[in-house]
RNA sequence: GGGUGCUUAGCUCAGUUGGUUAGAGCGCUUGCUUGACGUGCAAGAGGUCAUAGGUUCGAGUCCCAUAGUACCCACCA
């Protein structure tokens, strides 16, 4: 039996390993249909946080949802070696020892990260295992096992050999801590103080002088031009002709480009083409040198004269001082602009001409924007606004930068003999082959993860069963990181799109609406939640207290308050548990109205939890949930079954509602229902998780009988109403019009119950066909008039209304007929209510 | 500059294909040791659904405009 009171501790303990143990998570049921979802590998060194707790508890849902509606369902866990991120937590960790990484060499580095991975790897899947989720072990992968590696080596060799792949010479975002190139993704821009440096460019053979305008002097080293508009006539004498470099004296020319803007500044724009991506199509367009003048750690080089061996910030103080002491200097001039920094490390990116391997993106892009347009082979978003972010993204592209100047990941495929280049999946033979000391941008492994993971490029057996999967769950953040990615590669690689729907949740933030954040110290771990409250709280919160997509702002107090409604399933539980322990065979003869009133009621919401479930409404499946058992079942159903105690039918129905109940929470709270449900004393099967999804039969709608009870439950409501709002004690005597054996308990009617009238001031209350006289005399004082008068007037304002659109024909016509039904009888129980008041 | 949300009760949010006195949790008021639960029960107060138009028999819901707010993309020499 269960104890007085829910204690989660001891409902969570041993359920998840027993699941696992008994193999309930595992795939590959031949005899049904497959359902698969990937999830979204997180970073193998990471640590889970409440956004990925939300990821995986809808994913969860979703999973044992279909799988007891009979589905095979793969869900494949998987984490991400995360190049970048963890490669810079190995790096400080040597450093920390005071190893130096290059010093280290390549081979005992990735030891390291392996080493690191696998103490780390195991974080995570404690974690998952708090969190209740029904995954795969036996499918788990990584992005750098084996298998995906063959995987990505093949996909980098096609491209290659299809032109998709390319080696170039492009300004790309430079990462001078971790001394690598960046994807335009992986660039976080924000606002930073500083100043236009306004230079004096003297014009050749003159003593006139161009202003200058720039926030990067110290990149003036490398300036192979200035820029003027074609079209500002201030200006255009000047085109062709010549200004002298400041500090380095030499003669660069003024060219006339479009990129120069008579709007802004002075319209004349210094061109470095190695250390701005405009500056570089500029220079392409006028044939410029482009001389880079910073080491990959962003310190200054030879070119930067007597400033080699500065960083950026050093290299500017000390040449803007120098300017200004050769007069050189016009004015600073302090702006607020927005500058790129390193979504990993966080230092200022450099623009940076370096030679890197590029994805060309212009007809990957096209073919996912035809393949949207096509509903049969679209990804559906939901919701479904947030297509357009993956259009909009598909739109703009710009190749992909995806060699990265680090060690931890895949290794290009690609080997170099003084100018010859060589790509395949293994060695070329014979001598004197260098291969590419570069790996791969960690997004170019887990865009394959749809399909890699499931045995690609082999043609398996999980690959022909599970792909394309069936869902994807992801927030709204990742879409171009990610999202975006997998689609394009699937596109491409498989010809098809690598999962039907595309869900999207929104962001965690804190109970004021800001990101959670290590700088704010206002992150909530979700173990401490699961401690606290218990992971089915956690989990039903997150899964429905806000419409996908949307942010949720993360309020302590309502997984407290989900803690109550727990504990709330869990004595109406024991209730029903104590009362059915002798239940050995269901029995559903000489129903009570009551009886049908539940089942109706039940059926109802069988139909609707199906429906927002395969919509994905979980938060309106949540709340519907959440009415029907507090209010229809608690308060009413249980209510009345307390007086049928001991009849067989009360006891099957309790069982049969009870276990429905169950089921359909389940998916959101695994733990709590699994042990209730294995108290019941007739199982479906041995776990809550092998039994089937409610299953919605219109056969078992009672229409009339729970009309009847409805109006009921709306006259006891009435009848506690007047008795409450006008202090009316138990002992006032009462002339019912019904026998009605539910009223009179209910309403604990049994004493003072009498037969005829009596002949002093009374209460009347009436619902349906019910009606109740109270006998209590009491004088109004003023305050009790008036709220009587108020009510009186909102009453008549209401019949009118309602008496308007009655008379309105075309409404009378065109609203459904139940509808126009149900409003004659608001009316009719509203003039009834105006002739009580008036009395 | 382009785009996407949001604006509903004191707070945080729901609101299915438009259907007529707008829902929940928390908070608030009143009463209650009712034998599953005081982590509860019963009753209640509280909203001109941002503003102004339009479509419709009917608009929180659809359309247009405005304001506020948040985020994304681009630009920022």
């Amino acid at each position: 039996m269960l104890d007085t009171k829910y204690d989660h501790q001891k409902v969570e303990a041993g359920k998840y390993e027993n699941w696992k143990s008994k193999g309930y998570f595992k795939s590959g049921d031949k005899d049904k249909k497959p359902f698969s979802i990937v999830i979204p590998p997180p970073n193998v060194t990471g640590k889970l946080h409440l956004g990925h707790a939300m990821n995986v508890t809808l994913q969860d849902i979703i999973i044992r949802y279909k799988k007891m509606q009979g589905f095979d369902c793969l869900w494949l866990p998987g984490m991400d070696h995360a190049a970048i991120a963890t490669e810079a937590k190995v790096v400080k960790k040597l450093k920390s020892q005071g190893i130096d990484k290059y010093e280290y060499g390549r081979d005992n580095f990735l030891q390291a990260c392996w080493d690191w991975t696998h103490e780390y790897g195991g974080n995570i899947r404690d974690q998952w295992a708090k969190m209740g989720i029904a995954v795969d072990y036996d499918k788990e992968r990584f992005t750098l096992d084996e298998g995906l590696n063959k995987a990505v080596t093949q996909v980098f060799v096609d491209y290659y050999n299809e032109g998709l792949i390319y080696r170039g010479e492009k300004i790309i975002n430079w990462d001078p801590e971790a001394k690598t190139a960046l994807s335009n993704e992986e660039v976080i821009y924000k606002d930073v103080k500083g100043a236009f440096y306004h230079l004096k460019y003297y014009i050749e053979g003159t003593n006139d002088y161009l202003d200058v305008a720039t926030t990067r002097p110290e990149t003036l080293f490398g300036d192979t031009a200035v820029a003027v508009n074609p079209e500002d006539k201030r200006y255009k004498d000047l085109i062709g002709k010549n200004v002298i470099l400041p500090v380095v004296n030499k003669l660069i020319p003024i060219v006339a480009d479009e990129h120069a803007d008579p709007e802004f500044g002075t319209g004349v724009v210094k061109i470095t083409p190695a250390h701005d991506p405009n500056d570089y199509e500029v220079g392409k367009r006028h044939n410029l040198e482009m001389i880079v003048v910073m080491n990959p750690d962003a310190t200054m080089n030879d070119k930067a004269l007597q400033y080699e061996g500065m960083t950026r910030e050093e290299c500017r103080e000390a040449l803007v001082k120098d300017l200004e002491k050769d007069d050189l200097l016009i004015r600073i001039e302090p702006i607020t602009h927005s500058v790129g920094h390193s979504e990993r490390t966080g230092v200022m990116v450099e623009p940076y001409l370096s030679k890197q391997w590029f994805v060309k993106m212009g007809d990957l892009a096209k073919k996912v924007l035809k393949m949207q347009q096509d509903k049969t082979s679209k990804v559906n978003f939901i919701p479904a606004r947030f297509e357009k972010i993956l259009k909009h993204w598909m739109e703009i592209s710009y190749d992909w930068c995806i060699s990265r100047q680090l060690w931890w990941g895949h290794r290009i495929p690609a080997w170099y003999k003084g100018d010859e280049v060589y790509v395949g999946t293994s060695a070329p033979k014979g001598d004197g082959w260098v291969q590419d000391e570069d790996v791969l941008d960690t997004w170019f492994s887990s865009a394959l993860w749809p399909f890699s993971t499931l045995g690609w490029p082999d043609k398996t057996e999980d690959f022909k069963r599970y792909f394309p999967n069936d869902v994807l769950v992801t927030a709204y953040d990742i879409i171009f990181f990610w999202v975006a990615r997998m689609i394009f590669q699937s596109e491409h690689i498989t010809g098809v799109a690598p999962f039907k729907y595309c869900i999207i949740h929104g962001l965690i933030r804190d109970k004021e609406g800001r990101k959670m954040s290590k700088s704010l110290g206002n992150g909530i771990d979700p173990m401490d939640m699961i401690d606290e409250y218990g992971v089915d709280a956690l989990r039903y919160y997150l899964a429905t207290d806000v419409a996908l997509g949307t942010d949720l702002r993360f309020d302590v107090d309502k997984v407290s308050s989900t803690w109550n409604y727990i504990n709330k399933i869990w004595n109406a539980s024991r209730f029903v548990l104590l009362n059915i322990e002798n239940l050995s065979n269901l029995e559903f003869t000489n129903l009570t109205d009551e009886d049908k009133w539940i089942l109706t009621k039940y059926q109802k919401l069988v139909k609707s939890m199906t429906k927002h479930m395969d919509k994905y409404e979980f938060n309106l499946a949540g709340s519907e949930l959440y009415t029907f058992i507090w209010e229809d079942f608690c308060s009413n159903y249980i209510e009345f079954s307390k007086f049928n105690a001991e009849s067989n039918t009360t006891k099957s129905v309790l069982y049969t509602i009870l276990l429905g109940i169950l089921k359909m929470l389940h998916p959101f709270m695994p733990f709590v229902t699994e042990e209730i449900y294995t108290k019941m004393p007739i199982l479906e099967a041995e776990s809550i998780m092998l039994t089937t999804y409610p299953q919605y039969d219109k056969l078992l709608l009672f229409e009339e009988e729970t009309m009847k009870v409805n109006d009921k439950i709306a006259f006891i409501s009435a009848f506690r109403n007047i008795k409450n709002e006008n202090n009316i004690p138990s002992s006032a005597q009462v002339l019912l019009n019904t026998d009605d054996d539910i009223i009179i308990k209910m309403l604990k009617l049994q004493d003072s119950r009498i037969s005829k009238p009596l002949d002093i001031n009374s209460y009347n209350v009436k619902y349906g066909s019910y009606e109740a006289t109270i006998y209590y005399e009491k004088v109004m004082t003023e305050e009790e008039k008036e709220a009587l008068n108020k009510q009186i007037l909102n009453l008549e304002a209401s019949i009118s209304r309602r008496k308007n659109l009655l008379a309105n024909e075309n409404y009378v016509n065109k609203a459904p007929k139940d509808l126009v039904a149900k409003e004659r009888a608001t009316l009719a129980y509203e003039e009834e209510q105006l002739k009580i008041l008036k009395g």
